[in-house]
DNA sequence: CAACAGTTTAGAATAATTATAATATATTAT
DNA sequence: ATAATATATTATAATTATTCTAAACTGTTG
C-alpha cells in the first residue's frame, strides 16, 4: 500500500506534476494485490466508487496517456472495439477467455516465450508476446 | 485467379447468398497473391478504385463481419484505434514494425510457436499466435 | 506572493461502427 | 416463369469511444 507521499515522488521524478487527480488515479490503479486489466470508462467509474469524487473523463484520458508514455500502463490490443491497458507493464503473455472475455496474464513459466528464428526485418526486437485464446469446446469462434 | 462461379459456390455453400455486392468484394480481397491486411475503409476504397463501382459503407461492414464469422477473414487486433481484418486466417504469427505501423505475417518458420506448458483455464485452446514489436533502436516506444 | 507553465474541465468535434427502416434482390414454392 | 418470402442493400441517423478546445485552475519557481 503506497503513500500519497511515494507517488508524489514517483511522478515528479518522471516529470509529471503530481496534481490532485494524478495521486487519487495512482491509488486506483497502483494500490493493488494483482494486475488491473482495464479501459478509460471501467477506470473513471472506479474513481468515483472508490474514492467517491469524479475526476473529468478528460483527465482520465490524459492521465492514462501520460502514463501509458512514461511506462507505467502498457496498452493491450485483444478485442479492437475499446482500448484496455495493464498495470503489468513487463514483457508478458496472456491467456484470453472467448467465453467470458477475460485477460489473464502469465510469464513464461506457464507459456514458454517463443524463439525468433529469423529477424525478418533485422530492427530492434521491443517485446515478444504471446497470446493464447480458449473457449469451452464446441461452438465460439465468435 | 478465382472465378465469380467459384465465389458463386464459397458463398452459397456457406448459406450466403451470392449477391453482387458480395461477389465483388471476393474479388477485391480474394483475387491477391498475397495475405491482404486492411481496415474497412481500405476495403471501401480499393472497391470504389479497383472496380471502379460504389458499394455502401453499410454492405461493406455487413460482409466484412459475415466472412469473418464464415471464417473468411480473421480480425487482427494490433491498433486498437481501428479494426483490421486479414485474409491470412490461419494461425499464424506477426511482426509489426513500429516505425512504419506495417504488419507482416510468418509461419513457425520464422517464429516458433510457443508451448504451453500449463493450460491453466483447462479449456480448449483455440490459438497460439505471437506478436514481435520492432523498431529503429533508440526512441519508439510511442 | 507574482508569474508562468502545466493541468483540469465541460462540452464540442471527430471518427469508427452499428442501427433503422425503406427499397431491392435472391430464393422458393406454385 | 411468376408470386410470395426471406434476405440484402442502402442512405441516413444514432451511438460510442476518443480527441480537441479554450477557459479556469493549480503547482512550481523565483
Amino acid at each position: 500500500m503506497l503513500k500519497n507521499a511515494e507517488f508524489t515522488n514517483k511522478l515528479r521524478s518522471s516529470g509529471l506534476r503530481p496534481t490532485k487527480q494524478r495521486l487519487k488515479i495512482c491509488e486506483v490503479l497502483f494500490n493493488r494485490d494483482h494486475t488491473f486489466h482495464f479501459t478509460i470508462n471501467d477506470l473513471a467509474k472506479n474513481i468515483s466508487r472508490e474514492l467517491n469524487e469524479k475526476i473529468s473523463l478528460a483527465t482520465v484520458y490524459n492521465t492514462v496517456h501520460a502514463f501509458k508514455k512514461k511506462g507505467y500502463l502498457k496498452e493491450i490490443s485483444i478485442n479492437s472495439d475499446k482500448s484496455y491497458f495493464d498495470t503489468n507493464t513487463t514483457n508478458h503473455h496472456h491467456f484470453f477467455d472467448e467465453d467470458t472475455n477475460e485477460l489473464i496474464d502469465c510469464d513464461d513459466k506457464i507459456i514458454e516465450t517463443p524463439k525468433i528464428k529469423k529477424n525478418i526485418l533485422g530492427k530492434k526486437i521491443n517485446s515478444v508476446e504471446v497470446l493464447v485464446k480458449v473457449a469451452t469446446d464446441n461452438q465460439n469462434q465468435k
